[in-house]
DNA sequence: CAGTATCCTCATTGATACTG
DNA sequence: CAGTATCAATGAGGATACTG
């Protein structure tokens, strides 16, 4: 580590490479890519475009999605402040969820893709490749 | 199943409703979007729509990832029709990776997906919840 | 209703070594 | 160079039961 200089310069570059670039391992944008582009997230952020659901809407809308990955998903999202939990204090507990500011800008983008994949699907379905065994 | 009713306006409307919906488990859109969203999919889409670019080099420039899960990756987006691959017959061995026409429309929407989260990473640290132990 | 806790399985991933 | 093959480890995910 001694015989290592420490020129501020360099530092700095690699700092600026590091902040905002997917493709570096150690970046903190692909953390972030990930939990938005995660088998459920997509998923979830796509269908809260639509509005504020609560958590039993979200669980009978995303088909096959099993509770505890909801909830896991769902704090992601939150965590990465892409979604807000609002909790009522009432018996039987209501919860809503809906997004940010930050999660409509993201979840925007997700839609686009979705949506082209689900518009395209034929076409998409006729160019795949066969996989026998 | 036979007192079940095979009502051909309820067929139509499943298999429309099937064909292009992701929230539906069974819809096929799933699986692609799933090919598209994965871990090192997104990543390969990405890096592409700067252009071609061989094996060894998409190795090198998307840190992390693995020979395996490179080419695995590369093998299903071919598969969906989403990249071309090019093996010129030399030795040693020379292969390029390209987009197809499907591929150059998903990638562009990851694009700016990934875009949109590199430019804004700071406003989104900012806002991350800490996850103490 | 909206979760959490626990246990368990198997798919994804990585390291290493080898090949046309 | 561009992979495949093999094996080992991690963790994503599911089933079930329980709770405020």
């Amino acid at each position: 580590m001694k015989n290592n200089e420490n020129v501020p310069e360099i530092d700095s570059l690699l700092d600026k490479y590091k902040r905002g670039n997917v493709l570096v391992k150690e970046c903190p944008s692909r953390r972030v890519l990930q939990s938005v582009t995660s088998r459920w997230g997509v998923l979830v952020l796509f269908r809260l475009r639509k509005g504020t659901h609560r958590f039993s809407e979200l669980r009978r809308q995303i088909t096959g999605v099993s509770e505890k990955m909801l909830s896991q998903t769902l704090q992601v999202l939150e965590n990465n402040g892409f979604v807000l939990r609002i909790a009522h204090p009432v018996i039987p507990p209501h919860v809503e969820y809906q997004l940010t500011p930050n999660g409509q800008e993201v979840a925007m983008r997700v839609e686009e893709l979705v949506v082209w994949i689900e518009l395209n699907l034929e076409s998409i379905l006729s160019d795949q490749k066969e996989l026998n065994d």
